[in-house]
Parts: C-alpha cells; structure tokens; sequence
DNA sequence: GTACATGCAAAGGGTTTGCAAACGG
DNA sequence: CCGTTTGCAAACCCTTTGCATGTAC
C-alpha cells in the first residue's frame, strides 16, 4: 500500500509537488496495463480518493505529460488516453473492442527516419496505428 | 467557371443532390493542395459563396467522407482536417510550420500488413504520420 | 410537389480556467 | 507561512442537431 510508484519517483526527480491526489493518479496509471482515457482515469482514481475531481485529474495528466512521465496518445474517438511513459512502441487497435496491442519492430522504425531523411525532414516524432479485426483462428 | 469537378462527378455517381453549396466545397477542396481543416474549408467556401453557413460545411464535409469522397484526418491539434480521396499515402508533418508532404512507400505498406498478420490481425485501416524538422541544408 | 438540404442558434462532448479555500514543503 | 494545488462551476473549442424555411429533382 505504501510502495511508491515509479511514477512518484520521477516527481520528485523533477521536483514535482506530491500532493495526495498526483500520487492517486500515479497508481493508476502505474496499476494500468490498458491505454486509458481521462474518465476512465477519473473513475479508477475515485476508487482511491472519493474526492478527487475531474479537473484536477486534468491538470494531473497534462503535468505528467509535460515532465515525460505519462505519454498521451489519441487513437480516434475524440478522447485522449495515457499510458506510462516508456520505450517507444506502435500500437495496435482492435476495432471491434478498441483494445490496444503493442509492438516494436526495429525495421519499421529504421524505415521511418530514413523516410524523414529521404524527404530532407529530420524525425522528430512519428506515430504508426494499424486498426485491426482478430482474425478467426 | 462551369468545369466540373471530380467531386461533382463522385455525387452524382453516387445519388447525392447536388445543391450549390455541395459545388461550393467540392470545389473548395479540388483547389486546395494542401489539407485544410473545416474553419478554413468554410473560409474559403464562403469567397465563393458568402451565405454558405458553417453548420453546412460540416454537414457537407461529413456527407463526403462518408460517401468516400474526401478522407479526415486528425493530425492533432483537435480540428480534422481534409483531402480529396485517392490513392492511399501517409503524411510528413512539419512541426513547425504544419505544412503536410504526402509520401507512398510499398515496402513499408507491406511491412504494416505483414507487422498486423503476426499479431493476428487482419488490418482494416492504419495510420502512419511523421512529424519532422525542415534539415537545414 | 415532396423529400431532402440549409441557416440559425442552441445543445453537446471533451477539455480548460478563474477564483476562493485547502494544503505541501 | 506562502506559494502551489484543489474543487467547483463557468467558460471554451470544435462539432452536432432541432426546427422552420428553402430548394433540387
């Protein structure tokens, strides 16, 4: 219960305030193996803190976006979703259930910036989405 | 002044009425080479036809994509932006300024195929975007 | 003529913000 | 303690929609 997220670290490397409810975002997110958008968020935080609100949990994941420790990503749909910062990797979404895949391919990512280089742009970021049906085995 | 425009051609292929607003933004988006989004469709719309009203461009934008007609994409930023539909192709985006190259590489098309399979997916639909800084020479 | 498209303004959905009260270091 | 953070509600931005009017076929 007391162990300390990841995530609490890096706020204090970055000399982030630690109040109660960024530690509450921090679990979750760190708790989240899934891509989660802000309610989704907010709800799972409301479990921990009957109190927190919506907009604090905005200013939260806009904060832990800003100092790198959360990445955002928008899959469509109109709503942001969070994950844990980390290696970089593509995503996969099933288009049936919006469940999200992960996966690295060095070759892809080799294709990319060579790309970038081929057009006289130096990568800065890149973002790949396959959208994908679950094939019937 | 009177041509047609492939677009003109696409709505009448597919039933849909051809009012003179529908005219006013297909011709808006032949013109335009590079991906506005709606404020700008409807700015542009509105020098040909200044009583076009903005709920119209939406209406009208929304009737194309869903008839195949012109592609949205959500570059970020929170506003789609448009194109004229065609052959399949990603994106460069320049950060800085926003101006978007288009790009076709097949052996990257197949990688994404081939990256899916593997997961086991069959992809219905991919997005590739690479956000890039103008090299200086 | 009649079903469909338009304009206007109001409503919607996600996100941000002003302000007074609460709180972390 | 003092500057930062929070909660609340209102504001914002982009987009959609209800309704009366206008129009393509």
């Amino acid at each position: 219960m007391a162990e300390e997220t990841g995530i609490e670290k890096l706020c204090r490397e970055r000399n982030l305030r630690l109040t109660g409810q960024r530690r509450t975002v921090a679990r979750v997110l760190s708790d989240s193996a899934d891509h989660p958008d802000v309610d989704t968020v907010y709800r799972r935080a409301s479990r921990i803190d009957p109190h927190i609100s919506i907009a604090t949990v905005y200013r939260t994941l806009k904060l832990f976006e800003d100092a790198n420790v959360l990445t955002r990503h928008d899959f469509g749909g109109g709503r942001a979703r969070y994950e844990e910062a980390g290696e970089h990797h593509d995503h996969l979404i099933d288009v049936e259930t919006g469940a999200v895949k992960e996966f690295y391919d060095a070759e892809l990512e080799e294709m990319k910036s060579r790309i970038a280089e081929r057009l006289g742009f130096e990568l800065v970021d890149h973002r790949l989405e396959l959208y994908g049906r679950r094939r019937r085995s």
